[in-house]
RNA sequence: GGAGAGGUGGCCGAGUGGUCGAAGGCGCGCCCCUGCUAAGGGCGUAGGCGGGUAACUGUCUCGAGGGUUCGAAUCCCUUCCUCUCCGCCA
């Protein structure tokens, strides 16, 4: 959610914001009704203060006045005097009871349409964001690749046979059995099994492990499982509707419908909700490890086959919060994305940051990097039919400034809730640490050996109890 | 699922229709007093929105939403949440 204030100074910044990420949002429009409610409310406001000032004053009077007309004893003639005089007293702030009440209604039927605009203006990105239209836009900006590996040459070169896909040595190994997941849960459903599940489970503790012991992340379990609140506090609602699997509670009597998450974001986010944090804590840093879930709505027939695009998976997610800051935050996005890096060449998985344009960022964003990693089995196929791979995004590095807590209402100042001073609306970050079973794609494709066998990386054998291959 | 109790400021806790944004206490901040640690005294201490260069000021908020009333923390309705007991249960 943008700031109304920043807004009024300088819409034509919001409009051009929009305009590059391609959001068809009526900003013009807000800013009128924002003035025509704020003219509203004060017209208003002065209305209640007169009545506010009549009633103190005629407030006892008419008390008093009330308990003598109710005093049994009160002989009827006195109480219709007193009750004439009740009614004068009266009449002053009925009359001004009226006006407001009419006012209220005017504000009533502009309000809504103020807040779909104000929840559905995305934040602008930053100027040194790419002006582009889709992904196809976004912009290399670093790679990088193990000393055994030439990007620049096949897989063949490199290592001398043709690759399998994943799915091939997912099928080789019994990795996972999509057949019995789809039986179970419809299309784009799977199961791990045996080695796979290890693998899942290794790459998830590894990467939640790196995170608390060596980065100093929290770790938290938090619900996946939330109201519409956390969505929309987190702005992937409303835009993000069709995305997320809802449970209808309300339709079977329950007080609320669910919502589950796509990303554990919107957990850690969540905790500190409405909140004024102290400003000695910060910045928070938090990692979850968190089922996710998504509709992929409108991706219908776009890679069906396989790991890469499904509707249940885990994922370590890393947020901070801090001070609002643009130097700091632009720091912890750097720092973010670093770990990730470090964490890919631990694994020695080729990969490369990808600068989103414009158009490729959400509307929550000021700034995103993907960081992709090379997939052997992904990408066209040559005159062989061996497919000769490609990047895809594993991994997704937003910088938010204060968007996404100005919604959540999450704010820190010295001394936190009970301190003093001005508070002050957080800034955020988020970036994902590891989502499995994606990540299996690059680690099984990258580490497969001529004969079909899988080495494990290095540092997740401690997790498969030594276990150097899959095989 | 059944039965009951309750939601007030950073915390505890008063307040059942009128000057209550809310007593009192704790905590916190500043100041004073006090020659050791301790104790005492004074003042100040909610957030949002709007207006003002500012001092300041208007308004809203006592779980949430709606209603009654000239006036609601206080009455009515709806709803959410928490707690206790029973049942069920990973």
């Amino acid at each position: 959610m943008i700031d109304l204030k920043a807004l009024r100074k300088n819409p034509e910044r919001f409009i051009t914001g929009a305009e590059q990420k391609g959001v068809d949002v009526d900003i013009p429009r807000l800013v009128e009704l924002d003035a025509q409610i704020r003219a509203l409310k004060a017209e208003q406001e002065s209305l209640r203060a007169e009545q506010k000032a009549l009633s103190k004053k005629s407030g006892f009077f008419i008390g008093d006045l009330m308990k003598k007309i109710n005093n049994p004893t009160c002989p009827e003639s006195r109480k219709a005097e007193y009750q004439a005089e009740v009614k004068e007293i009266k009449s002053a702030p009925a009359a001004l009871k009226a006006q407001i009440q009419q006012l209220d209604e005017q504000i009533a039927t502009i309000e809504p349409e103020v807040t779909t605009i104000h929840l559905g203006i995305p934040q602008p990105a930053d100027a040194d964001v790419p002006v582009g239209k889709s992904a196809d836009d976004n912009i290399e900006r670093s790679t990088w690749a193990p000393d055994w590996w030439d990007k620049n040459k096949s897989f063949q070169a490199n290592k001398g046979f043709k690759p399998r896909t994943h799915i091939e040595l997912c099928a080789m190994h019994n990795l996972v059995d999509y057949p019995r997941g789809v039986k179970i849960a419809g299309s784009r459903s799977y199961i791990l099994t045996g080695d796979g599940m290890r693998l899942h489970q290794a790459i998830l503790r590894y990467a939640l492990d790196t995170m608390v012991n060596q980065n100093g992340f929290k770790p938290m379990s938090v619900p996946v499982l939330v109201r519409e609140e956390a969505m929309i506090g987190t702005a992937f609602f409303p835009g993000g509707k069709d995305q997320a699997y809802e449970v209808n509670e309300t339709a079977r009597g329950g007080g609320h419908d669910m919502y589950l998450t796509g990303t554990g974001e919107v957990g850690l986010m969540g905790i500190h909700q409405d909140e004024i944090l102290d400003e000695a804590d910060l910045p928070l840093k938090m990692v979850t490890v968190s089922t996710c879930f998504r509709r992929e709505a409108g991706a219908a027939g776009k890679d069906t086959a396989g790991l890469y695009r499904i509707h249940q998976f885990d994922k370590v997610e890393q947020v901070i919060i801090d001070v609002a800051d643009e130097a700091t935050s632009r720091k912890h996005h750097q720092t973010m994305m670093g770990f990730v890096q470090s964490l890919l060449q631990t694994l020695q998985l080729p990969h490369r940051l990808l600068q989103c344009c414009t158009g490729d960022l959400g509307t929550k964003n000021a700034d995103m990097i993907d960081i992709e990693c090379w997939m052997p089995g992904r990408g066209d196929e040559d005159d062989s039919g061996t497919p000769t791979g490609d990047y895809g995004e594993t991994h997704s590095a937003s910088r938010l400034y204060d968007y996404q807590c100005r919604r959540l209402n999450m704010r820190y100042r010295q001394g936190g809730d009970a301190g003093k001073g001005p508070t002050t609306i957080c800034h955020s970050l988020n970036n994902t640490v590891a989502a499995s079973p994606r990540i299996l794609i690059p680690l099984l494709e990258m580490h497969q050996n001529a004969d079909g066998s899988i080495n494990i990386p290095v540092p997740l054998q401690p997790y498969m109890n030594g276990q150097e291959k899959i095989s």
